[in-house]
Formats: structure tokens, sequence, C-alpha cells
DNA sequence: TATTGTTATACTCTATAACTATA
DNA sequence: TATAGTTATAGAGTATAACAATA
């Protein structure tokens, strides 16, 4: 348990992320927005999966993942096929296209955190990433304390599954 | 300099962020949203300042700030003074009921924190802290290379002016 | 001419609520 | 009745550009 004190540096921290987060946007295509982007890369990620499930992932509600899901299929990057075992449901999946764009995407931001990062070691690089992950699992943990294994205690950090979506399929 | 699997690990964690900012976000009261309270944060942190000065600490656009301000000036909790020494610009200060509003707000997100990290030990909160400060500076770095001090190669956080605004003044 | 600040416009992201179709 | 998904609407945040007043 920390100091308030503590807490409200973190605070201001978190504030002036936003910068950080609208200079990685600024570097994103015109007709590729930050939500088509998450949907891509978390397509790429753990591969195939209905809407309810990609809402999940992206924290948000099943509403915005739709706008986001349509905009990204307009524009033939995924393909909604439909679920054999649930009729109302669709399952996405990356489409070649798509893949490039994400390849493409990855690749701009990857280069832009190499440029920004360079003086960063590789050890401070993941802890950073290590204490995002968690700072994201405290939340959630708090959000819905009945549907979660009873203690986690430890550092667990990223993809509940660390599944890989073939490239080209 | 880290490899481009760890960037990528680090760039899905800064999306995922956004989970945490909008929780953050929902617990402030519906007439001071965020960009109001961290208006109120920057001005109780830094103390009296004109838009330009804020705009910089906030990291985004004049325009957008001075909205922002226009925001929180409608309700009493700052006050725009004419400068003496520039007639173009004001001088903004935070107003007791401003800093009376600062205060609940503070209390309210630190008392989320405190909840929600309640499992993370001082070390881990300050390290996050740390981490997200040397972030925001390495962005800032590349920002505007010449208007920056030669070599800043070490730790430097949050703020360039630990100024405290008087309380109630 | 350059700078400070304001306003108008447009775009992105988000949540809530109402709705359809299926389980 | 409950769930998966869509759409309409509203609100917050941001950037760009045009503008006024002053330096």
């Amino acid at each position: 348990m920390a100091e308030k004190a503590q807490y409200e540096e973190l605070i201001r921290q978190f504030s002036a992320f936003g910068a950080v987060k609208r200079e990685m946007g600024r570097l994103l295509p015109s007709d590729c927005p930050g939500g088509s982007a998450a949907v891509l890369t978390l397509l790429g990620r753990h591969g195939d999966m209905r809407i309810s499930k990609l809402a999940e992932l992206l924290a948000v509600d099943m509403s915005v993942t739709s706008r986001h899901v349509t905009h990204v299929a307009e524009r033939g990057w995924i393909e909604r096929s439909p679920d054999p075992a649930d009729k109302r449901s669709r399952i996405l999946r990356l489409t070649p296209r798509g893949q490039d764009r994400l390849d493409e995407i990855a690749e701009r931001t990857t280069q832009l955190l190499a440029h920004r990062l360079s003086d960063w070691t590789d050890d401070e690089v993941g802890q950073l990433s290590r204490l995002m992950a968690r700072l994201r699992a405290s939340f959630d943990d708090c959000r819905s304390p009945a549907a979660r294994p009873p203690a986690p205690t430890g550092d667990e950090q990223s993809p509940r599954e660390p599944l890989v979506h073939p490239v080209h399929p």
C-alpha cells in the first residue's frame, strides 16, 4: 500500500500519457484510425473470434466494437462469416489484405517506439510493459471479482490466450 | 535498444491502458469532465499561468485548452485576470471554490487507486510512476530537439517547475 | 510581421438505449 | 426470458483553420 502523494503522482502520469497516445495515433493511416488498428491487432494476436469476445478484449462496449468492426469490414480487412454454432453470431477473421494492413501499422508503430525509446534498455522497456499489464489486471480484477479464478497473486501479464492466428490462412 | 517483439507488447499495453483511463474518468463529477479536472490539477500543481503555458503542460493545442478553461471559468473554479505585462494574455488562477473541487477530485481518484492497487507495494507504484514519466520525457525530447538542454541523460521525471500554489490565496 | 487567444468546424472515440434476430 | 449484435443519439476530446487584438 503506497502513500497518497504517490497515487497523486501516478494520476498525473496517467493524464500526461495522453500525449504519447496521441502521437502514436498521428502516424496511423487516415483510413485506419485507432479503433480499427486495435481490431486488426487483436485479431492478429488472438485469432478468429466473435464480436462479444473482441469487445471484452478491447474493454469497450459491444456497440463501439460493432462500429469499428464495420469500418474494417467495409475496407475488406476482415471477413464476417456465420457462426454455425450460433446463428446470432458471426466469426471475425483477418483477410490477407487485413494482415498486410496490420503488418504495415505494426512496422510504423514499432519504428516510432524504437526511435523515441532508443536510449531505453531492453529491461526498462520490459519493466514498463509488465507494470502496465499488471495495472490493467488490477483494474480488471475489481470489475467482476466473481468471474475470476480465486487468487491470481502473481505477475500475470498480457495475453490470457497466447493463440497465434495463422498468417494468410 | 529493445527487440521488436518488446515494442509490440508495449504498444498493446498502451492500447489496453484506455480501459484504466476510462474507469478513472467515470468517477469524475458530471460537471467536471477529464479536461476540466486536468486544468484544475495543473493549476493546483504549478500555480498561476497563462493559457499557452497550460496548453504546453497539457500537451494539447491551445484551442482545446481555451475550451477547457472556459468551462471551468464558467463554473467559477478559476479566474482570468488581465496580464499587466501583455494585454493579449490573461493569467489563470484557481479560486477557493476551484481548490475545493480539486480537493474533492483528488480524494476520489486517490481512493480509487488505493483500492485497485491495494496489493501493490510502495516501490512498485513508484516504479510505474517513474517509467511513465520517463516515457513522456522521451517523447517530449523528440518533439522539439532544439528547444531543450543538450543531453538530459538522467531520469528526470514529472514537474519542470515544482512550484506549489498557495492554498486559498 | 508574429504571437496570444477565441471560435467554428469536423473527426474519433465512447456509452446508453431501443431494436432485431436467435437461443 | 436472455443473449448477440446493430443502429441512433449524445457527449467528451482533439486538431485545423480563420479570426481579432496586441506585441
